[in-house]
DNA sequence: CACCATGTTCCTTG
DNA sequence: CCAAGGAACATGGT
């Protein structure tokens, strides 16, 4: 369920390891994740390479590589989709059933895989134009959100989910963000009062930001072997606790007790 | 076998 | 043109 957090931290954990790391191959496996770039282009823009960066915008992976003579900037996208999972790995290390993208970066290897195909691993950089504000920067104002919402009829939960209003909050993050603000998902985005929308706002945050946090608090495994995976819901080290589940406050909670007034937490379909 | 699942895009409808 | 609703994408788990 990769939403911000679980991005953010991959992001953190990938960016060290590829700064400086020069592409010496790459094998384009199912190039329905390569979107609208052609395998042949793709090639030719990564086959000696070299990373510069790794950043996050909303729910992509943005990969930066130095800039060669002659030519533009090359930015990569990333996106894992519902399913998608990026790691390294020793060049030897058999590759995932469901391995899209590899790329040889001499000792090791760099696998994007995708058991859906969902994700995006792509040139087109486009996506980016179409996203709304980071939640967590502090740069970011309210006030336009607030505004957004007062156009929308539709339910506040979908509205969440809409990543032109706000970067990265998906299912689970858009349910515990309004549970934080102790506000139904149910209600209209444009009957909030003023106090309810700077509540949802401020929960949008913590939310993301704990998680954040937890995700990078918490011992991780994010190499190949087992389950493990760039992930952190399913890459706690062997033997960890499930910190992921038990912290979720009402997301896939429903029959059990809710975590402020005890009744059973009702599950409702939205959109 | 039926149904469900983290996300995004595209098409249709109003 | 815009907002909203819903299907499609592909695979695996329950």
């Amino acid at each position: 369920m990769p939403e911000l957090p679980e991005v953010e931290v991959l992001v953190r954990h990938l960016a060290p390891l590829l700064r400086g790391k020069t592409i010496r191959a790459v094998e384009v496996r199912r190039a329905r994740v390569l979107g609208a770039t052609s395998e042949r282009k793709l090639r030719a823009a990564l086959a000696g390479a070299t990373f510069r960066g790794v950043t996050r915008r909303a729910k992509y992976l943005v990969f930066e590589f130095k800039p060669r003579r002659g030519a533009p900037p090359l930015r990569l996208l990333g996106h894992l989709g519902m399913t998608g999972r990026m790691f390294l790995q020793p060049h030897a290390a058999p590759l995932p059933k469901h391995a899209a993208v590899v790329l040889g970066l001499g000792r090791t290897r760099f696998v994007f895989e995708d058991t859906r195909y969902f994700g995006r691993f792509t040139l087109d950089t486009g996506a980016l134009d179409r996203i709304g504000p980071e939640p967590a920067d502090f740069q970011t104002v309210p006030g336009e959100f607030a505004a957004a919402l007062g156009r929308s009829s539709q339910a506040i939960k979908v509205k969440l989910l809409d990543q032109s209003l706000v970067a990265g909050v998906g299912n689970i993050y858009a349910s515990e963000a309004c549970f934080v603000a102790r506000l139904s998902p149910k209600r209209r985005a444009d009957g909030l009062k003023p106090a309810e929308v700077a509540r949802l706002w401020a929960a949008i945050r913590a939310v993301l930001a704990e998680a954040v946090r937890l995700g990078s608090t918490v011992p991780l495994s994010f190499g190949r072997g087992g389950k493990s995976d760039g992930l952190f819901y399913y890459g706690r080290a062997a033997g960890a606790p499930d910190y992921y589940e038990e912290r979720l406050r009402v997301y896939d909670r429903a029959g059990k007790p809710c975590l402020r007034c005890g009744a059973p937490v009702k599950r409702i379909v939205q959109a």
